[in-house]
DNA sequence: TGACTTAGTGTCTAAACAACACTATAGTTC
DNA sequence: GAACTATAGTGTTGTTTAGACACTAAGTCA
């Protein structure tokens, strides 16, 4: 069944570049394309648009489709339009970013599942279309939004020690951060607390647990 | 002639939050529609993208034909995408902003042509579409983007007094700030220079006039 | 020449940020 | 059980930045 316009429409579609920690480092979901154009190659998850949902709607569907998981932070990227970035029509993608707590990552995805991988963002493979660019705007607001916001806590898992959040944060930032002035400033902000518990792992003192007070909020701060 | 597709595509525009300074307050432009929907409503400039251009080149032509000017300040705002935001079909637009130097706005749109005005943020008419959650958004973020970096001075003319300037940052930020601090905060930028000129204009001591140092500069402070 | 109006200038206090090193506590080894 | 190892945890000081605050300067005009 043919749709006809009087002048020529693009397609839409949106693309996602869906964060989270595993193994202690910043990890985005891929997909295998299994068909042309780029078949066989890696590229961020996404679709079109349908003609009734608006454009978050699309975005979460995608997320909810790759996985499993909703409710989580998601927020509208760039929308990237260059006439010759998909060779099959012009496509115009909507792209989206969202940040997944490292403990809610399905087993769907995170097995290795057939064509699906999560992967270090320090060890990327080659990614179909434009999709290099689009990950890389969104590292880079990502770097943006850590420094001036809470966000970075909507990667946290439940419970996580104050290393590993600093870790992050160095991750994130791609420079070493004293682990002093971390911990009081990050206390100082009143939005994760100690949640009394302890992790003991390996031959050293064990690191006190905190959670996040709030999850539902990112504090844009000072 | 028609266009066909095996799906249903929808149109995709792009509008722009044109901004510029007059009489000492913040301007936009806007359009009043001839043609329905929301006929005889002002609404933001914006058009169909073209197949062969991409997004920022057609919001580049938008630009260039209501306004006369281009290599102003210009970026990619925010994608709304709501499935009903137009009456007639599925229209996703992509929004972007531009900010034009006060002295060179053509008199084409600055004189009161038929159809076109400048509007002070402050006095707006009633808007078509979702076009004021369009220009909340473009307002919202110039007031983020003057906190953080040089950006404001690319609404200012080729000469221009040091309270002007003030008299932009607070519109923007819609709060008074001290003028001493002001001056020695903008100063230590080292982004604008005095001409060596001055201006003399009413019954008071001459302010000195001061110019831009690098327009093609937009630097990120702090 | 005095009144009026906007331009222009400096100091002090408080807050935020950056640099910096040692003690605590668990597990493991001998 | 003493010594070793590895990571967790904790304060102070100097520097920089931000904010509050009031008077003098230099034109025009009556």
């Amino acid at each position: 069944m043919p749709y006809t316009y009087d002048y020529p429409h693009p397609a839409v579609s949106v693309d996602i570049a869906i964060f989270t920690i595993r193994n202690d480092e910043l990890n985005v979901l891929l997909i295998k394309r299994a068909e042309a154009p780029f078949r066989g190659e890696w590229a961020l998850p996404g679709g079109f648009v349908q003609m009734q949902e608006s454009l978050g709607a699309a975005a979460e569907r995608e997320l909810l489709e790759e996985t499993g998981v909703s409710g989580v932070y998601l927020e509208q990227l760039y929308t990237f339009g260059q006439p010759d970035r998909d060779p099959r029509e012009r496509v115009i993608t909507v792209a989206y970013y969202a940040l997944i707590p490292s403990d809610q990552v399905e087993l769907r995805a995170a097995s290795d599942a057939e064509g699906v991988g999560w992967f270090s963002v320090e060890r990327l493979p080659e990614l179909a279309f434009d999709h290099p660019e689009i990950l890389e705007t969104a590292m880079d607001r990502l770097a943006a939004k850590v420094e001036y916001s809470t966000i970075a806590l909507q990667l946290m898992p439940a419970a996580f020690t104050l290393t590993e959040l600093q870790n992050l944060y160095e991750q994130v930032r791609r420079e070493p951060i004293d682990k002093r002035n971390f911990r009081k400033k990050i206390l100082a902000l009143d939005v994760i607390e100690a949640t009394g518990e302890e992790r003991r792992e390996g031959p050293h003192r064990p690191a006190k647990l905190y959670r996040v007070i709030d999850r539902s909020r990112v504090d844009v701060i000072k």
